[in-house]
DNA sequence: AATGAATGAGATTTCATTCAT
DNA sequence: TATGAATGAAATCTCATTCAT
């Protein structure tokens, strides 16, 4: 309920102003809470956020594996362009909270759980001969999730720009793991 | 003299805490000028991060170009290396000034002169069938900069976590324009 | 009960942060209850402060009565020093409490009553030449009573600082109606 | 400028409603300036009340060796009555200033240094046997300071109940250095 | 009677900006 | 041109109190 109502006002009004841009008082007014009640379910405006990216890997963490299970586990392209339509339609369902959670706060902000999965990924597929050894599989893989979060990000901001088809498309051929040969 | 000291403290201090963890107070203590000084140069605080992107694009610019007449105009492998190498060394040379510019979600972000120049180049190469023409070339030219950038500031973050030649490896690997094949 | 266990409670906090440190919400927690039954209990939070000042003070009545009985009624030194003892036992009884009721500027103070009680005592005292008559005995009647609690509010902040028998000759020794000659 | 107003507007409402009956907002407004003016010179409110504390503590130490110069330095009765009138003097010039200092906050507040000083002077004149060897000197020293500012403090409330030389009377009587035989 | 989430008035605190010197 | 004390609007945060359950 009011926590609920919290966070989605958040969300909707980082996409919209962003972090910065909003103060813990119009977030409650957002939400149509009391000001007390935003301190009585978060610390700080901080606090807010970090709820909304936790939420928000966990969801798209469950919506991706949900998405793998129709592929052929050892069908590598498959496997990655499932993944990214996953993202894509994660972004497509709740675009506000795609951007508060992963369009905002600049570089550093990709989440190190999910940097160190794709990390470990790309390991096994470079041993395996699938990816290009010669790259840094840390690099690479901050690298990745940084250009798909921003890119994503920055096509919720106007989907006229570029079509979903093509988007895709140029997630799935600018990632590691993707066989340009 | 007072103007060069407020920029110069300024990318010490947004790169340390951030824009938004930094007052004009601070940034002037931090100059060694008064508070009135700030405001004698700047019209306002987004002014000084400005006026950092701004010299900083104009800058990485600089020596981009220079970098490549180093380089055969005809050679798009040895281009590339070329600007990843002038991106990376501008970075080292000043790390806070790299960092305050490129790496807060604050200011552009990814400066849309440069966004626009590598699209054209995307398309000119993608005509010449050296660059993957699925991709499209405003989402690819976006994506690329956005994880230069992320990239290059993680890594400023701790240099230890990845040597520099691994990097730039990384960096060419990633680049659309790298010819995997 | 709850009423029991609020009123315990408040005089713990109230002597280890101070009334205007505390809040009814820490009280409750404190006390084992909700907050709501606080406010069916007390009326605000000065209400709890005040009862334990009223609950003091006739507690202490009641053991400086029960003392005063095992002392000749004739003996003014025994008298007195029953009195200070009284004063001492009930404070080491339940030192939370007594700082609470008697340490704090928040509450009366000094209670009233008890400042009358004694000016009257010290006017009997003067008029049988017993005590000086040049003392004014409302304003000696107050100095004293301040004196009193502060200085055993102290000591209990760490009784190791002076041994009980040395607090209680030096009340006994600096109230007016000890005989110094 | 702007200090000391702040510090002599605190002053008046502190003795005005008590330091918890204050905040800093009326400080400021009763000063003549801004809100953060007050936050310019002090860190908070306690901030004000330490300093009211400190500047009074000197001030009277400073009045009473003045006074002190005026008497006999052998005739340990006179000092007494020297100090306790400058006690007094001072309290009526600046009676706010001596109740925001000395009268608020109850027990403990006497200040440790004047607590030691007189500690120092009681045991030398315990030596000398014109103190009642039986106090115990740390615990008398407390005492009597606080009865003094209690005392002080409470007639500055309402004059009209004790006149002065009955004030002053009393209090010199009911000091441990008083010779009441 | 008991509860505790919700409230909002108000207290605290920050800071971009001004301006008299 | 340089200064930094002063400002007050606005942000952050607290807490006594209420009320639906």
């Amino acid at each position: 309920m009011a926590r609920a109502a919290l966070l989605e006002a958040a969300a909707r009004l980082f996409a919209g102003v962003g972090f910065a841009g909003v103060n813990s008082n119009q977030i409650a007014r957002e939400a149509g809470v009391g000001v007390g009640t935003f301190y009585r379910h978060f610390a700080d405006k901080r606090a807010v956020l970090q709820a909304l990216v936790v939420a928000a890997i966990e969801a798209l963490e469950r919506d991706t594996q949900r998405a793998l299970t129709q592929v052929p586990s050892d069908d590598v392209g498959s496997q990655l362009r499932g993944r990214v339509e996953a993202l894509v339609s994660f972004a497509e369902r709740d675009p506000d909270r795609f951007r508060a959670a992963f369009g905002e706060p600049g570089a550093g902000r990709v989440p190190a759980p999910s940097a160190r999965a794709l990390e470990r990924r790309l390991r096994g597929l470079q041993r395996q001969g699938r990816v290009d050894s010669a790259l840094h599989p840390g690099a690479a893989a901050k690298a990745t999730l940084s250009m798909q979060f921003a890119l994503v990000s920055w096509w919720l901001e106007d989907r006229t720009r570029v079509p979903r088809p093509a988007l895709v498309e140029t997630l799935v051929r600018l990632h590691p793991a993707h066989r340009s040969g």
